[in-house]
DNA sequence: CTGTTAGCGCATTCAC
DNA sequence: GTGAATGCGCTAACAG
């Protein structure tokens, strides 16, 4: 009588073809150093108990879990989500498991969930947009998105994503532009605030906002200053605070585009969601999810791998046009 | 010198502390048998090294991986990312580790997952809203949203969530509502179709229209045929569908909710992240994430819990109004 | 080519 | 109260 609920295991398939489990091991991992005959019997046996190696096992003798973790501060926020969803895929075509963690934007929170799962995997992909120490006594790091002496990183070129939102403002005749900025700490924050500074005497008709919140809210709550400022355009430092931007202009009696062009940043799903559907520039999360993966998988396989720059690109979508168009 | 990238085993800590290794893990595990003075010894020692078991060994010891699996159709789905994100908290209250695992609503990519994860988690929590069949030769599986016999379930009273949109509109005094359902396979659409056929009789202006994708393409492209029935309020099937809806009725430039209102489901982030925001049936997604884990645990410890059905509740914004308010 | 042995790190028997 | 031995499932080295 054959239990489908007790995993088989070497001797189990050892005993059914008759041959010693070392032998089950070799046809398994290295068929050619077994006989074609025994072989065949192994794996007959192996597929009639449906037999898969313990990984537990295994990775106790390789010293390796076979496990990522993915380290983000809010899986709910579209950007990770996304970003995790990238990942997943690279890392399972690699065999490896994804796991996802989320450190609620907390250190101590983020201390200990490095600490639970330190044992169980083999690298660390840490997507937190604030964190500057790499996580010490952990298994290899790379960073997203966030650029840290010593610690290999996949990040966006972020003074691109400012020349793009800022050509494709210049180019609908924009000369009012107001750029939302996200919080100081964050590494993409510091990258868009250089690229501002170094071309501001060439638009002096600019307006910085500083340290808006990178949500939805933050958009909304801007909307009043924005509005102040006169500008005709305004480019958030994400799609979700863009989003945020759209409802408390509509909340507001103004329209988009035409009253006020709105650009936003990633290319989250959302950002296609919305009516008018946003004009943003990509963060290539696919991209970023692959890389990290691959990044990780290099460091595991000894290597010392170099950073990864992305070039973002502009998705023209409804949310911009042409200023003045206003009745 | 001390070499933190590699871990300490027991037998450092036992070295350490002058001890055999077997007394250093009870001194950890079983502190009551083990005299005072050599359990502090040895608990100077494991902080010294900064010891943590490895669990890849307990787990083959115990045959428990401390893992626990949630498989998700398409974890950037917010409904689903939020999901995860109850049960990624959840399990690390009780100190179980959540893998998240996507499988793109495919059969076979399902299988594969389950294949590649059956031997590292303890349990399964299964969100596919189609799946009929519990997985075969896995371990232990709970379902959410979706009841099937002989797996532990726990879901959403989905009548209650027709019940709840009716009778909110039929407040505003709404006599004709357009009723989107979902996909056919899901067994939520299967519920509150029952729903809507037993109160029919009731509301004979109503509109049922079947079979809708569940996201915001397919709320958008029913817009035409939901003006076409001439309804005054459109009840998505969940939020995005009515995020895609409302889209599609400000592209047609109706006004929501002057001219028709629109409720969704499950009260997704971004419900609150559209205009105007979106009234919408909670999904309870942190109590049912919640629940969940607690099934599997409970499962884990040999119970045969029972199933856990939630009530929604609604929650009013702004995309509800009395019809005819239109100019 | 195949069987034997050893050991990954740990917790649970036993003895003492 | 503590040390010694055993085995979880597997693979690599060594014999034969």
């Amino acid at each position: 009588m054959l239990d489908v609920n007790v995993r088989a295991t070497l001797a189990d398939v050892a005993a059914l073809a008759g041959v010693h489990p070392s032998t089950v091991s070799r046809a398994l991992n290295h068929p050619q150093l077994v006989a074609p005959a025994t072989r065949d019997r192994v794996q007959a046996a192996a597929a009639e108990l449906s037999f898969t190696p313990n990984p537990l096992a295994q990775g106790l003798l390789r010293g390796r879990t076979g496990a990522v973790a993915m380290l983000v501060p809010d899986i709910a926020n579209p950007y990770f989500a996304a970003l995790a969803q990238a990942a997943q895929a690279a890392a399972s075509a690699r065999g490896l498991v994804l796991i996802i963690a989320e450190t609620r934007h907390d250190e101590v929170e983020e201390a200990r969930v490095l600490d639970l799962l330190r044992a169980r995997v083999d690298g660390v992909i840490c997507c937190s947009p604030v964190l500057d120490r790499p996580p010490t006594g952990a298994p290899p790091v790379v960073h997203v998105n966030r650029r840290t002496a010593g610690v290999p990183a996949v990040t966006i070129d972020q003074r691109a994503v400012v020349g793009l939102a800022r050509e494709h403002l210049e180019g609908l005749a924009h000369d009012r532009i107001a750029w939302l900025l996200g919080p100081e700490g964050y590494w993409s924050t510091g990258e868009r605030r250089a690229a501002l500074d170094a071309t501001t005497a060439l638009r002096p008709h600019d307006v910085v906002l500083v340290d808006v919140d990178p949500d939805f809210d933050g958009g909304f709550g801007m909307v009043d200053r924005v509005l102040d400022t006169g500008a005709t355009a305004v480019v958030a430092f994400n799609d979700l605070m863009a989003l945020g931007v759209l409802a408390g202009l509509a909340a507001a009696g103004r329209r988009v585009p035409e009253d006020i062009s709105v650009v936003g940043s990633d290319d989250v799903r959302a950002a296609a969601m919305s009516w008018p559907p946003l004009t943003t520039v990509t963060g290539r999360l696919d991209d970023v999810g692959r890389s990290a993966v691959a990044l990780v998988g290099a460091l595991l396989d000894g290597d010392r791998p170099s950073d990864v720059s992305l070039e973002p690109a502009l998705v023209a979508r409804r949310s911009t046009a042409p200023p003045g168009r206003s009745t």
